[in-house]
DNA sequence: CATACACTTCGACATTTGTCGAAGTAATGA
DNA sequence: TCATTACTTCGACAAATGTCGAAGTGTATG
């Protein structure tokens, strides 16, 4: 569980994670899974495309997002099942 | 809330928020404000003093924990309200 | 094939982090 | 008052982390 906190404890990490979140949400509305372009993540946060590869690898690791590519592209999705286990944590803690 | 993931990010730091929490709640069932003994966690974790004394500060700048003296002692207490955040951040974001 | 594109890997580097021992402080007890 | 207890503060230091530029890989496209 620490891993997975660890993974949301960069600033730039979580805003990223957010991100795809918010994507993937606007993906399921248009029927299709989610494809993450990191050139348009690069925009938003102010770091470079080895960064965002070394963020989006560290996410990975934790279970938080899967990858696969798609000819040159990368296709991020989230896994719903880990976050629900970190809001059941929480839930479980803050009887 | 990126700063609440890192204060839980470090394993030893969370066993101590989780060690404060499960305390707390034998000290309600008792009736009275936990109070947490630094000798009794530093034999559960495999630290020493300043490093939970370091830790405790880092929980408590978050918000995850108040402390207060008492006597020699060291009284932490758990807020409630800040767990409460991150459960409903990750209830609204894992729709 | 040559070029461009979309990442990834590598190495380097500064910064942050976690830990400790030693010394300090404040409260309690003999 | 002197010693002990229960932390805290202060360096110091190794290890981990975040970032980048440069070079590399694999895929499409002219």
């Amino acid at each position: 569980m620490s891993k997975i906190f660890r993974a949301l404890s960069n600033k730039n990490r979580l805003q990223l994670f957010l991100n795809l979140l918010e994507e993937s949400r606007l993906d399921l509305a248009k029927g299709r899974v989610h494809d993450c372009f990191l050139a348009n993540i690069i925009s938003n946060l102010r770091i470079g495309a080895p960064s965002i590869s070394h963020h989006l690898r560290e996410l990975e690791a934790v279970g938080l997002i899967e990858t696969t590519k798609e000819g040159k592209q990368l296709v991020c999705t989230i896994v719903p099942e880990v976050m629900k286990e970190v809001e059941f944590f929480f839930k479980s803690k803050a009887s």
